[in-house]
RNA sequence: GGAUUGGUAGCUCAGUUGGAUAGAGCACUUGACUACGAAUCAAGGGGUCGGGGGUUCGAAUCCUCCCCAGUCCGCCA
């Protein structure tokens, strides 16, 4: 139950009414008119802005409009007063009642409260991490798979029918540099000296590989020239890579629907199939391409190459697909792969994308574009850096890999509930500054304790409300009699609640999850504050043993907080704590 | 040189797709507990929303030009 959407639904139709006595024209677009918190609670509960969004349309100012509308308005169910301000605002107030109305819905509802039928069963491929197959992940992944994993769970959230989807880049030089790799390693485990020249894999990650292959092949292969071992000893290594990516998405807390290999669009047709398709646009031409500007690389020699035509979809330039040894660029089975997820049938796909895959985005919309006609929008969420540090020192570690900070190794130190929390803080284009003394610090300026302990401390007092024999169960409270709530802080919280199922659409929409680690903060806020005007104030307690109605109400409206959190929590991947330790 | 993401309080950051007097935490100044954990709450000071121009009833938000920072820039993916 939306609360905005419900009294957005009167405004519309207060408007038809105007509409049908002719004191507004026919044919306005409703679309601009939102029902929203006002920045101002003093202003009330909701404003509108529909006069204002109206007035230029019905060619009326938007006073006069806004004059006519809260006529129309007045003696709504549920609205207690409207009224008039500013350039043309209506600034509404909701029988308190409503608000608390909303508690046995959240009740009933439980971890499901909130949800949406935004996206109405369309299809979102959301693909994410899609780390090279080359080691373990570092904190750079950690970033994008629990920002993809979070947005995909939102999505669901939020009525889409989400596909969590990993590209295994398998079809590159960089396995063979793996191979190289792990073949040292594997003549180590043979008892000769390993030669791990400048440009291999150099992390210990690669020395149970080594022992493996050895198991398998004994020694046989040491003494083969590479031609002989290369490719047996890439697929090896790379399946061995996956396995300890799956383990590290594991640890996270993160299961992909699916796995799609590079190498599998090779030799299938699939990249010349999706060429085809451009060709057949005319997308596809033989030409040169002019040195960058400013910039020339000093072996720069202008050649001809096949060309996709990008800036047909707004790129810059037109992109190669193909390499002068007559190879495809990395480009290439990308775009087979997106034609690949057209064809699948989706709706709307998403790649969320490290902050160096930047200047990739544009071509890669223009081929989604070409491909689907402009039917699939393709939305790239680019994650920037994460700064490590430890107590504002920049933090460097590097036990297992080498020469970075691994996912694993930050979930050791934090846990997988703060870690998720924490990169959730920001938004996805903004640097995430990752204190490991901050993010365990137990204070209010860690969002992640401050949430995790406002529904500790529902729990605890439900805990106490159940020990003193009051029934504690979600059925029971949503039949309670609810008229003894109404304080102004009991207000502040339910309108806090009442904004939920709003917050999880906006986010939804806009594709950023971190509203909801924001929104989770804010509500809180709220909570914590109206705890402690019980100890100011023995009236304002939830318990009051001298008054089991107005208990019994405010436990309503505690469990109703915490299933709120729990679910929001749910959302991000993260536990919600019932103590704190 | 170009692309791209940022620039909001001393610091770290939000800002409901163009709304009203721009918000929160930290820090600073005050005040509130002998436990429904004060691991918290309440109050106060603090701003040219990087800068200039434009669009309109109205701009932190949209357009344009500069300045600064991160990331990237044909045969790596």
């Amino acid at each position: 139950m939306d609360m905005f959407a419900e009294v957005k639904g009167l405004v519309l139709s207060a408007i038809e009414r105007l509409v049908a006595e002719g004191r507004l024209p026919r044919g306005l677009d409703l679309g601009g008119v939102t029902v929203e918190p006002p920045r101002d609670p003093a202003h009330g509960d909701m404003a509108t802005n529909a006069a204002m969004v109206l007035s230029r349309p019905a060619r009326k100012g938007p006073r006069e409009i806004a004059e006519a509308l809260a006529e129309a308005l007045a003696g709504a169910p549920g609205l207690t007063s409207v009224e008039v301000a500013g350039p043309g605002f209506l600034n509404l107030r909701l029988d308190p009642a409503r608000w608390f109305a909303l508690l046995p819905d959240i009740l009933a509802r439980g971890p499901d409260c909130g949800r949406s039928t935004l996206g109405q069963g369309r299809r979102v491929n959301v693909e994410f991490v899609s780390a090279n197959p080359t080691g373990p992940l570092h904190v750079g992944h950690t970033r994008g798979a629990v920002f993809g994993d979070a947005l995909a769970g939102l999505l669901d959230f939020a009525g889409y029918e989400v596909t969590r989807e990993y590209y295994i880049n398998d079809g590159g030089a960089q396995v063979d540099v793996l191979a190289r790799s792990a073949f040292e390693r594997y003549r180590e485990a043979c008892g000769l000296e390993p030669e791990i020249a400048e440009g291999l894999y150099p992390g210990d990650y690669l020395i149970p590989v080594g022992a493996a292959l050895r198991e398998k092949y004994g020694d046989s292969l040491t003494d083969l020239p590479e031609s002989a071992w290369l490719g047996e000893v890439r697929e090896f290594a790379t399946a061995a890579m996956m396995d300890l990516v799956r383990e590290d998405l594991a640890l996270l807390g993160i299961e992909m629907d699916r796995f799609f290999s590079e190498k599998s669009l090779y030799g299938t047709g699939q990249i010349e199939a999706a060429l085809a398709a451009l060709e057949a646009k005319d997308l596809i031409y033989e030409g040169v391409l002019e040195a960058p500007r400013g910039k020339t690389p000093e072996d720069w020699e202008a050649r001809e190459q096949t060309l996709f035509r990008s800036t047909a979809y707004g790129d810059d330039i037109d992109r190669p697909v193909k390499k002068s040894d007559g190879g495809w660029t990395y480009f290439a089975p990308d775009i087979a792969y997106h034609y690949n997820k057209v064809e699948r049938g989706y709706d709307e796909l998403i790649d969320v994308l490290g902050a160096d895959h930047g200047g990739y985005v544009k071509r890669m919309k223009a081929a989604v574009a070409a491909l689907s006609d402009g039917r699939v929008p393709l939305d790239c969420k680019l994650c920037q850096l994460v700064k490590l540090t430890r107590d504002g020192e920049p933090f460097k570690m590097s036990k297992r890999s080498g020469n970075f900070v691994t996912l694993r190794d930050v979930l050791d130190l934090v846990g997988r509930d703060v870690t998720r929390f924490v990169m959730l803080t920001r938004k996805n284009d903004a640097p995430l500054e990752f204190d490991f003394g901050k993010v365990l610090e137990q204070s209010k300026e860690n969002p992640v304790f401050y949430v995790q302990y406002a529904h500790a401390r529902a729990f605890s007092v439900l805990t106490r409300a159940a020990e003193a024999g009051f029934a504690t169960g979600d059925s029971d409270l949503a039949a309670v009699d609810l008229s003894p709530l109404g304080t102004a802080g009991e207000l502040r919280l339910a309108r806090a609640l009442g904004e939920w199922p709003r917050q999880v659409e906006v986010a939804a929409s806009n594709h950023e999850p971190h509203r909801i680690a924001f929104y989770l903060y804010e509500l809180a806020s709220e909570f914590h504050s109206l705890q402690h005007q019980g100890k100011l104030d023995p009236d304002m307690r939830f318990l009051r043993e001298d008054a089991p109605e107005t208990t019994r109400a405010r436990l309503a409206l505690v469990r109703a907080t915490a299933v709120v959190i729990s679910a929001g929590l749910g959302i991000l991947g993260v536990t919600p704590m019932n103590e704190m330790r």
